[in-house]
DNA sequence: CCCCTATGTGAACGCTCTGTGAACCAGCCC
DNA sequence: GGGCTGGTTCACAGAGCGTTCACATAGGGG
């Protein structure tokens, strides 16, 4: 899961302990230009945002990550008991809040509500093998958090080995399972594409895809590998 | 508005006194059975369930408020602080809680911020998306607080793309879906109102909708959703 | 240790897809 | 009817990307 954008910049102790013992990722900014500055590639996961201190600053973050192209959600706030009165005016501006202070485990819950929320609303086809998540819906990877930035027949054999996983394949089955049954083409094409799935996968997850010689190609961890240490 | 569900019958006093002083209709049920038979002919406005007392009638009304073909939104539970960790498993039967003991003001602001987030679903008047809105009513779009002078088809396929935001479609999706079902044109012509669209979105919001080659286009930024909030 | 084959790698080619400007055409209002 | 608005189609150019090739390297069997 991405990190959470916290304001303000140190956050409130006990925030921040509630937090960490959510076992949320987060990151605290003390203004919209640093929110901005220090945001994820693919964005932050949600925001936590104290309003008791600084107010106006505190809502000028949160109209920053909200009102854009890609609005940050879910947004949780902080308000004094005096502030509740100020919410009726930017109601666009959150998803949640609760009143400070705080009991922690009333914000757990809360945050816990918001993401069972963001998460349910549109659930995508998803295909998963370790760090590695593919998204059907929306065409895009990611291995370890990090998204992949996949051309079209790199995404298709990829997702082809992940939906297979241990099984090795020939260059032929691949061409035509992934490429199409009509397709007649050279089999080195398989190569380069495994190749360039590689390098993009990264170092540390290249083997991911392993050569199995005068064969093809294997996906994951074989079964019967157990005695090889990675 | 519908008058809201509460439960239990009678209602601790201060949630009777705080929903009066909102202004909020309302009617005391003690149980599911009772609930069913004294709904409104068009559904409950909402409800308002408080579950220090009797937790388990208080989520079986919950549920079958909530589990049925329309189910009842937004549903606000009250929750005294040792029941927090009894939510967790009935995430699907509220849209927000309270802890109880509470306070007037907090009640309040959180029934009428469910009201307006409900509002935005329920009334599909306006769509939003950042700074991206369409009044549904008045054909009339705009973003970043500049009107957009948009087109029918124009119009049509960026609310399209608004209500359906991290999907990728196809050019044939799009036509079925947006110009209809029987439609029979060239693919070109998403492509030609996507350009226009881009370019009345202007340069700084062009990249709201994404080309996918090979596939299609794909509206805002698709959030990884998929991963455990947990 | 040598040789042959299979695979990795870098680069170049060429096709396909998309962006873009403009033309075309169908309603519609004056 | 004539101009106007707006949807569709066409032609072309540019870029992205899949494919192929040539060469380097590794692996394995004799």
């Amino acid at each position: 899961m991405d990190p959470l954008c916290v304001f303000p910049d140190p956050p409130p102790p006990l925030l921040a302990q509630t937090l960490d013992l959510g076992g949320y990722s987060w990151k605290a900014v003390g203004n919209a230009a640093i929110a901005l500055q220090h945001e994820p590639a693919d964005g932050w996961g949600g925001a936590v945002i104290a309003c008791e201190d600084d107010p106006e600053g505190a809502f000028s973050i949160a109209r920053s990550l909200r009102r854009r192209d890609n609005p940050v959600e879910p947004i949780l706030v902080l308000v004094s008991g005096g502030q509740l009165a100020d919410l009726e005016m930017r109601e666009d501006l959150f998803d949640d809040f609760a009143l400070s202070p705080f009991h922690p485990h009333e914000v757990e819950a809360r945050l816990r509500h918001l993401f069972y929320k963001s998460g349910q609303g549109a659930r995508p086809e998803i295909v998963e093998y370790g760090t590695l998540v593919l998204n059907l819906e929306t065409y895009q990877a990611a291995i370890a958090d990090r998204p992949l930035d996949l051309t079209y027949m790199e995404y298709e054999l990829l997702k082809f080995f992940t939906t297979h996983p241990g099984k090795v394949f020939t260059r032929e089955t691949l061409l035509s399972r992934v490429w199409g049954y009509e397709y007649y083409g050279g089999a080195r094409t398989v190569d380069v594409h495994v190749r360039r799935l590689r390098a993009k996968l990264g170092e540390e997850h290249a083997g991911l895809i392993q050569t199995v010689r005068s064969v093809g190609y294997r996906f994951g961890q074989s079964r019967w590998q157990g005695h090889k240490a990675t």
